[in-house]
DNA sequence: CTGAAAGCGCTTACAG
DNA sequence: CTGAAAGCGCTTACAG
């Protein structure tokens, strides 16, 4: 039991503590004969490095880790920028400890308390929270702290966003191109911001035609695929109802699908997503989506932090990935009459 | 700059450190006063406890963090087992330092001895390479280790598996009972375990209705969407194509559903494939699938970890987690004669 | 109830 | 080329 340390090491090899840290450091300037008598020695003992012990004295203590707070490290989006910033922490020799906030302001903060304890060199969060200003201390005390997905509030750092408000104008633009005008629109809470943004592009969009959305055809709030299929099944209730869907996040997209294969209409009313998924090609019809692209955003937020940490300097910015729109069938659907 | 520490606390407090560890870690038996003016310098001086160093000293030198090595953070199974974990880690106050290794032993054998360096209290891996002995020392020091997915080689340890031989025995089981006896099978690299249970499984659903497969039938090293759909095409030129399909593996079952579709086959070929997938009730026609549940194998290996944490003791042993058959339409097709 | 001393495993800053 | 001393930020084990 109990783990080698680079005493024992030492003590095994007859040279100094030092020594030892010379070789598992590759410094120069060892002899061969002792280099080799601690590789020997090293390797009897099965001596592993403790990293924590190294970053607590070496320079600026850096720990060479980064802390990642994600929406939900399970869902499709968050896993694709975790992985993306894993790929890019992965060239710098650096771990990522990663945890799932769930749209929870309070999970929010106690993760960055316990990542910023853990002394990580760097903090990537999709927040959920409408006000960041408990990262100041962070942010005063050195450490590059960098926004994924959503705007920071009450911090300046550096953001990697869509545009959501143009994806959507442009994704609710496909269906007014394909003769609609009773689009209707399904999002998240109106507590995000990119819900926000998009149901203001949905407007927008309308507004260039002149179109004015029936209220009744405008529906917020829907966080669960179950939720948006209740929606979509009291929208087709309507004496008045939409010929046309715009979607404004995935899970939403994915209930309404549902909902309009139970009433059968799939194939008569189209719809057009924010987000792409995993399939929607192999759907009848496809999905038409605008995509965003979470490997782009995931690598760019992990290069800010490197850069920083490298010592380049610039003002804290938002940094906007396009959306791209992909037709797959859905979009294309012309109104009956 | 400079982040503050205890000393720092102590002195605008004007108390000692140790009162301040105190403080801190809410231990009793410190005046309400001194309580008062610690919180009160904390407060000032944004202190946050360095968990680093504090877990250096501390009893057993627990980091409170464990590391889970991982096929790939962003594929749909390994992102479920991750988020699985987590939450029973949070129950206990720990992090995750995740990893992907895309299939790679030498990068599963650097995961591991990074976060070994970084003195994790426990380690999860999804292996695969093809023997794991260099985790021999972190085992005799008492690390806890367990492994899913795959079984490790060269060190005896706790896993989580599913019963792949089974579970292949019984989807296949499914396509026989509804009268299919030329019945293709597309699986992963046969290096994978899983992969050659699952192939034993298919033979064995053969053999209990006396057929013997056509080797042309049988297709392994198959490990991307891409090389499936090939695959399809090539045994659907035969002079005797198979009328059921079993697919062994996600991606697999996704690229021949492609290729059905080219095909045109996709309403006159059984298909039935190894693992769930998000939207294979939506397919036209729903697939069929033998389901694990990557929930309840990533609960169950954290737990195992937090026991023995927590002092428990028993010999390590094989944990399986159940399949389940889902009948939505693609395994119950019947053949045209 | 409180604090001074020693030490966790390593690296820094020196001296030889 | 090598090593003895001090210290990273905290907690342990004592003493008062």
């Amino acid at each position: 039991m109990g783990r080698a340390t680079l005493r024992d090491v030492a003590r095994l090899a007859a040279v100094s503590p030092k020594t030892v840290s010379r070789v598992v450091n590759r410094e120069p300037g060892v002899t061969d004969a002792k280099v080799a008598a601690v590789t020997a020695a090293i390797e009897k003992l099965g001596y592993r490095p403790n990293l924590t012990a190294s970053s607590l004295r070496r320079a600026r203590g850096r720990t060479a880790t980064i802390g990642v707070v994600l929406e939900n490290v399970a869902n499709p989006f968050s896993s694709v920028l975790h992985r993306a910033m894993e790929d890019v922490a992965r060239d710098h020799g650096v771990s990522i400890l990663a945890g799932s906030v769930d749209e929870d302001p309070a999970r929010e903060r106690a993760l960055v308390g316990i990542f910023a304890g853990r002394q990580v060199d760097g903090l990537i969060v999709a927040p959920a929270s409408s006000n960041q200003g408990y990262l100041t201390a962070e942010i005063l005390a050195g450490t590059p702290v960098v926004f994924v997905d959503r705007p920071p509030a009450g911090v300046q750092v550096d953001t990697v966003l869509i545009d959501n408000r143009a994806g959507a104008r442009e994704a609710v633009g496909q269906v007014v191109a394909h003769g609609h005008r009773a689009i209707g629109y399904l999002g998240d809470l109106r507590s995000v911001v990119t819900a926000r943004d998009r149901l203001q592009g949905y407007r927008d969009a309308l507004a260039d035609e002149g179109i004015r959305p029936d209220p009744a055809h405008v529906v917020e709030d829907l966080h669960t695929e179950e939720a948006a299929e209740r929606a979509v099944h009291r929208l087709f209730a309507l004496d008045a109802p939409p010929t046309a869907l715009f979607t404004a996040q995935n899970l939403v997209t994915i209930g309404a699908i549902r909902a309009l294969r139970t009433l059968g209409r799939q194939h008569s009313v189209a719809l057009v997503g924010f987000d792409d998924f995993p399939l929607a090609d192999l759907l009848e019809p496809g999905v038409t989506v605008v995509a965003q692209d979470p490997w782009a955003m995931g690598r760019l937020a992990a290069s800010l932090i490197f850069r920083r940490l490298a010592g380049e300097y610039w003002e804290p910015a938002i940094h906007e990935i396009p959306t791209r729109l992909i037709a797959r069938g859905s979009g294309e659907i012309r109104p009956a009459n």
